[in-house]
RNA sequence: GGAGAAAUGGCAGAGUGGUCGAAUGCGGCGGUCUUGAAAACCGUUGUUCCGUUACCGGAACCGGGGGUUCGAAUCCCUCUUUCUCCGCCA
């Protein structure tokens, strides 16, 4: 959510700047504005009646103190206007203030001024690419079928259980998927991540927070009778930790990990690029988070997509880092590199990781502040986060990438944590 | 799931209808003292919105929402959360 001030202040600039993201705001600043005037004037007027109503107030308690029933009365009776009028526009302020609040709703963050104008995928920009392109024998499988191969993941099994897109990971798969995890986890600690177990389901308040609602509600599980959302990510418990929160600047940066399974319902989303672990309803997924001061932010956004570089490296992938365009970001983020592992038999490109900067649009969505250097004035703190990393993806590259006719090889930076060093019939 | 108690500022904790945004203590910040620090003493210390934006003035907020009243932290209703006991249970 753009605060309101700033819309007012610069309009020009907020409908400019979210033409990058192919989003004409022009009617919608144009009406804050003409509500946020609205709004004001009430306020004004407001405060002046219940001010004068208060005194009245007062007035009549000392009335009646002193014995004086005929002025009191007098005084009550002058006071009846003015308690209708503030009970009849407080509604109307309210009001006001629910549709600003929904316009503001409507309005995506804005594009960092490095974010390249585009619609599609293919306006991204290559940042950097890296690893070995693996060259695989004739007759390399694809994930799922390596899967079955070596019955390590079995899809329709979770399909009895549960349905499509929960698969179940057997043996040496879910070591494996395991050690990855503990990998993350460790390396994550390492680099001055504190890890926290969070809840994986939340309340309306924490998904609003971060984003998922409203309009995103189709994208989560929801459990009606609790009224509770199953996260799709970390970032929603992890960020939501400090909601409602007025940190000092000595605490800034919060650095957060946390190892979560995410569900997803990803409505509508059918055909070839489902198959395996390409897309599930429930997968593993490691995730850093970081409340950063406004001025460190893009520094904090550059640090935290090294990390995941160096965890992909680890895992010897290759790789590349794609800077969104305008059009491919999401609705919340200021600016973002994915991170895409080539996946050798299906000779795709796979999304392992997101890394955003959202600026102050969480923020000032669930109140997440801090107070400057000054002492004195209380502003938005940035709020950054980033897949590090999310494992079904990592683990269809592993298996496709480093498969022969008779095994598959762990990359020695996992060895020490599966205790094996190849998936074998 | 059943019974009971509670929810007040960063924390602890007073306040049972008016002058209460709220005593007191701790903590934080500034100062005096000190070579420096501690102690002691003095001062200061919530958030949001509106108006002015130097200073300052006004409004709202005592878990959330609603009600009674001229007036609510205080009374009533409701929801949520926490604690204690019982039951069930990984």
């Amino acid at each position: 959510m753009l605060s309101l001030k700033i819309i007012a202040e610069n309009p020009d600039v907020i409908i400019d700047r979210l033409k990058v993201k192919n989003f004409d705001a022009s009617a919608i600043v144009e009406r804050l504005a003409g509500l946020d005037s609205e709004r004001r004037q009430l306020q004004a007027h407001l405060d002046t009646s219940q001010s004068a109503f208060n005194k009245l107030s007062k007035q009549i308690g000392t009335y009646y103190q002193q014995g004086k029933k005929a002025e009191a009365e007098e005084a009550r009776d002058r006071s009846a206007g003015l308690k209708e009028e503030i009970k009849r526009l407080s509604p109307e302020l309210a009001d006001i203030e629910a549709r600003v609040k929904e316009l503001l709703l409507q309005l995506p963050n804005l594009p960092h001024e490095s974010v390249p104008q585009g619609k599609l995928p293919e306006d991204n920009l290559l940042v950097r690419q890296g690893g070995e392109m693996p060259e695989l024998q004739p007759g390399a499988l694809p994930h799922w079928e390596l899967a079955r191969k070596y019955d390590i993941i079995d899809f329709e099994l979770g399909s009895k259980i549960t349905g499509a897109g929960f698969p179940v990971y057997k043996g040496k798969a879910a070591k494996l998927q395991r050690s990855l995890i503990n990998l993350f986890l460790d390396s994550a600690a390492r680099a001055g991540y504190t890890e926290i177990i969070p809840p994986i389901a939340v309340n309306e308040a924490s998904a609003f927070g971060t984003g998922q609602l409203p309009d995103k509600e189709g994208q989560m599980y929801y459990i009606n009778e609790d009224n509770l959302y199953l996260i799709p990510t970390a970032e929603v418990p992890l960020t939501n930790i400090y909601r409602d929160e007025i940190l000092s600047y000595k605490d800034l940066p919060r650095r957060l990990t946390a190892y979560t399974p995410c569900f997803r319902r990803e409505a509508g989303s059918y055909g070839k690029d489902v198959r395996g672990l390409n897309r599930l309803h429930q997968f593993d997924k490691v995730e850093i988070v970081e409340i950063q001061h406004p001025d460190r932010s893009y520094e904090t956004l550059e640090n935290m997509t090294s990390y995941v570089e160096g965890l992909v490296k680890l895992l010897g992938l290759p790789y590349r880092i794609l800077l969104l365009c305008g059009g491919d970001m999401s609705f919340h983020a200021a600016k973002t590199y994915d991170f895409e592992v080539f996946s050798a038999a299906q000779q795709k490109w796979l999304e392992v990781s997101s890394v955003s900067n959202f600026e102050s649009f969480q923020s000032n969505r669930m109140m997440l502040r801090y107070r400057d250097e000054d002492g004195k004035n209380i502003r938005p703190a940035h709020t950054l986060n980033g897949s590090a990393l999310a494992l079904p993806r990592i683990m269809a590259a592993l298996l496709e990438n480093n498969q022969s006719p008779e095994a598959i090889h762990i990359p020695p930076a996992l060895v020490p944590y599966t205790g094996f060093e190849a998936i074998s019939l």
